[in-house]
RNA sequence: GGUCCCAUCGACUAAUGGUUAGGUCACCACCCUUUCAAGGUGGCGGUACGGGUUCGAAUCCCGUUGGGACUACCA
């Protein structure tokens, strides 16, 4: 009985690490959230992150992906030290520019007797797995009975090769044994050779499949440390066998867990956004998006929920990476991302002039930076992204639209006169501002021993034409006088447009 | 079906053999209040189950149940 035992190897070297996508889309949340643990980890150790493009399967590559990648990962601020783009040592770091490289290595391990030609059409492939299905064994790659260099004889493999019969290059997996290794993340694994398959590494079109690519790249690009997602964890033990069949040290594993849909399957489309462009068109900011997720399967133990990209950095491990897979809870989310609106108000308020600009435009919608940092200052509290406000608030923008049921609740036969009296209040007020609008209207109040509310309530349903919104004094202030006026008249002739003259 | 992984409030998580099992989101109530929020205070709510080991178990072991991933000439 052999057994292979792969320790994982803390060198003393300098962490590099990568992030390896396929090219078949935008980039997943999923990956996002992969490539900021391998950031994370990377900068942590003062190592290097590397993005490279895994597009092994030219069936499945969609145009744009890899700029949408790159776009996601800037937006987020996780610039790849080495990339396609970026270059560096270890280049190309496109998979399909590097097809000889795994043409040569296939070929090395023929040579050592580690993998063998097999010449089966994907139609006997198939015949054989519903064979083994219909006696119940597990599906497998039978070395003994298909057509390969062992059951064909090395004559018959050379005739069919050289007559150019389609062949692939499939692993030769020891019958016996176990492959046993640690993971970082999960501790120590163990799995039978026999229920690893003879994977195909070389197709038949020339390409490598993924497993023969990925170990060939990580290893000539001195990967230390492969932290991918857990779906990658049954696939391991194959990529062992192949650093062994190589004589390569494998690096460090670490199977981040997964992310959630609410039912606890694998995050997808079907219940929700996936892509990270998703989000960024939703109004996100890309610090609460990279704080959200690094939280999704990790937590640095504090009692605190807001980590800037620094801290993140500053205190990530894997070893406090979770087991389990974490739900993508949207409602936290939205939480946080308010978290960051209150602070970028404070902070930056020139940024979210700037992001919400352009929406406001979308509607034909203009004002000065001040008019719209005014607002965006103002309301910022009742919304949880910034483009909630091109509807939320509307009204400082555009003429109001009245609130039906809002309008009934509100107005009452001697509205117009109370209208009447705050209108020539307003008017008179001088400064115009909140405090001495509020000590006006106040006084007024209780001149006539009236509830503020009704005053309040009034003037909102006057001046914006909906029920919810900011303090109507602070509003008012910074609508100013003359609009304010002018909304007044406004609402007076919608009213008298909408009354069909009953009295 | 087979292999592997996983299991603390509804969700994200802390507690790494000794805590009344803590925090955040969500939810509920109250306070604040001209609406809605924000903020403050409080509340609801959990170690899947069964066996061990131990003076002591969320924590270690075994089993059960449940969930997930993988099982392609996809990645």
């Amino acid at each position: 009985m052999r057994a292979i035992t792969f320790t994982s190897f803390h060198k003393s070297m300098s962490v590099r690490v990568r992030f390896a996508p396929s090219p078949t889309g935008y980039l997943h949340i999923g990956g996002l959230r992969t490539a900021l643990y391998n950031y994370l980890f990377a900068r942590h150790h003062g190592g290097r992150f590397i993005l490279r493009i895994e597009d092994t399967d030219r069936t499945r590559y969609v145009p744009g992906s890899v700029e949408d990648i790159l776009d996601s990962l800037r937006w987020a601020g996780i610039e790849p030290d080495e990339s396609p783009v970026h270059g560096g040592p270890a280049g190309p770091y496109v998979q399909s520019e590097r097809t000889e490289l795994y043409r040569q290595h296939a070929q090395l391990l023929l040579e050592r007797g580690t993998a063998y030609y097999a010449f089966d059409t994907p139609e006997e492939l198939d015949r054989m797995r519903q064979r083994q299905q219909a006696a119940g064994i597990a599906p497998h790659y039978d070395r003994s009975s298909m057509r390969n260099q062992y059951t064909l004889g090395q004559e018959e493999t050379r005739r069919l090769l050289a007559a150019g019969e389609p062949a692939t290059i499939r692993l030769k997996v020891p019958l016996h044994g176990e492959v046993k290794f640690t993971d970082i993340i999960r501790g120590t694994i163990v799995v039978p050779c026999k229920d690893v398959d003879d994977q195909i590494l070389l197709k038949s079109d020339g390409f490598p499949t993924y497993h023969l690519a990925n170990v060939v790249d990580d290893h000539l690009m001195g990967i230390t440390h492969v932290i991918r997602g857990e779906e990658w964890l049954p696939s391991t033990p194959k990529h062992l066998l192949l650093y062994e069949a190589f004589g390569w040290e494998p690096p460090a594993f670490a199977h981040l867990p997964l992310l959630l849909n609410p039912d606890r399957s694998k995050l997808s489309k079907r219940h929700g956004d996936v892509a990270v462009r998703d989000y960024i068109a939703k109004g996100y900011f890309p610090e609460a998006i990279v704080n959200f997720i690094a939280l999704l399967g990790w937590n640095p133990s504090a009692d605190r929920e807001l980590y800037t990209l620094e801290e993140l950095v500053e205190a990530f491990t894997l070893e406090r990476v979770n087991k389990a897979g974490a739900v993508f809870d949207l409602s936290k989310l939205e939480w946080m991302n308010a978290q960051y609106l209150k602070r970028f108000v404070q902070s930056d308020l020139p940024r979210l002039i700037a992001q919400l600009r352009p929406l406001l435009a979308e509607r034909g919608w203009s004002a000065p930076d001040i008019y719209i940092g005014q607002v965006i200052t103002l309301l910022h509290e009742r919304i949880h992204r910034l483009p909630e406000l091109v509807d939320f608030a509307r009204y400082m923008f555009t003429a109001p639209d009245y609130d039906e049921s809002f309008f009934n609740s509100v107005w009452t036969n001697d509205s117009h006169t109370l209208l009447d009296a705050l209108s020539a209040l307003i008017e008179q007020t001088e400064p115009f501002t909140a405090a001495a609008l509020q000590e006006r209207l106040s006084a007024f109040a209780r001149e006539h021993s009236l509830p503020f509310r009704r005053i309040g309530t009034l003037l909102r349903l006057v001046i914006t034409g909906v029920s919810v919104g900011a303090g109507m004094m602070d509003t008012i202030a910074l609508l100013g006088k003359e609009e304010t006026l002018r909304r007044i008249e406004m609402f007076c002739h919608w009213v008298a447009g909408r009354v069909p003259s009953s009295a």
